[in-house]
DNA sequence: TATTGTTATACTCTATAACTATA
DNA sequence: TATAGTTATAGAGTATAACAATA
């Protein structure tokens, strides 16, 4: 029935039917349009690492193996900011696969020392590559001055917070 | 017992405990610095929306409804990148804290157009504040020229997908 | 007693299938 | 038949507590 309420709300919702959405407060947060940038490349991310059968926190562990051979578990955990409980299982999937390792230091038998296999090393390098070029196709509407001075601006946002740990 | 194998171990624990966090090739990736900088406001962003209740999506709920009354569920949907069914629920909790209203659009009475009501608009109005505040103080270290030009960088790698829906 | 790493488990988030009601 | 929204449920991701081994 077309009561007048009915006939008010009608009128309403075609109005904002009709209308672009205003999103005009979120635009201006820095939080918000990192997150929405972050949401346009991993879609690519993950859809270029489906063959390498690599997460995004898969990827950023091997990597970190890659370049810093031997570091221990606690300081992995501090740095892709994955609990250790649920690195342990992360660490279980790469080792079962062949392509970590742990070794029991020797020093401090508490700990053990992550190196990559030669096998992890190989499809490292791969993913390092695939990573790399997706990431220069997802950002294409930018020049590489733009893209560097990005990468910067992000950078002095969360830098000072990591000096802390190293 | 110290094997020739066990000291050469020991001593690449050593050197790699020694050394800083190689990170230069995530460092170099777009998207990981999205995240990393997202990473750094969020947790701000909890704690001082815990006050009003409200995790990062029902903060863009609240402001997307505030901004764009009566818009339906599908298209609040596509906006905040949640699927209906969990958009449901999360409306569900919303209404049932009375700060949100569900209409029958009598136009199409299988859609509904979405409204804050006064204690929700009230509620929205202090929590885009403290957003707003909170995120320039997260980003202090960026002045008003960087930061600007930080989100139209942003802007650029996520604005021409959101095009096609509007 | 403190630390590294693990196991077990609970909780939240996200994704999917099947349903109701309207069109 | 197709669409808006809901219910139910499964799965992935994340967080926490309790434990073993070592220091």
């Amino acid at each position: 029935m077309a009561t007048r309420q009915n006939v008010k709300l009608a009128s309403a919702v075609q109005e904002a039917a009709g209308q672009p959405l205003d999103q005009s407060l979120l635009l201006n947060l820095v939080g918000y349009n990192c997150r929405r940038a972050y949401l346009t490349i991993i879609p690519l991310f993950e859809e270029r690492m489906k063959k390498f059968n690599l997460r995004a926190v898969d990827f950023t562990v091997l990597t970190l193996l890659h370049a810093n051979p031997n570091i221990t578990q606690k300081r992995l955990s501090k740095a892709v900011n994955v609990s250790p409980p649920n690195l342990a299982i992360l660490l279980d999937r790469l080792e079962e696969r062949g392509l970590v390792m742990r070794q029991r230091n020797p020093l401090d038998k508490r700990s053990q020392a992550l190196v990559l296999t030669a096998e992890g090393t190989k499809l490292c390098l791969k993913a390092e590559k695939t990573v790399t070029e997706l990431e220069l196709e997802a950002t294409s509407m930018l020049s590489d001055a733009e893209r560097a001075q990005l990468v910067s601006l992000l950078q002095k946002i969360f830098i000072r917070e990591e000096e802390a740990e190293g």
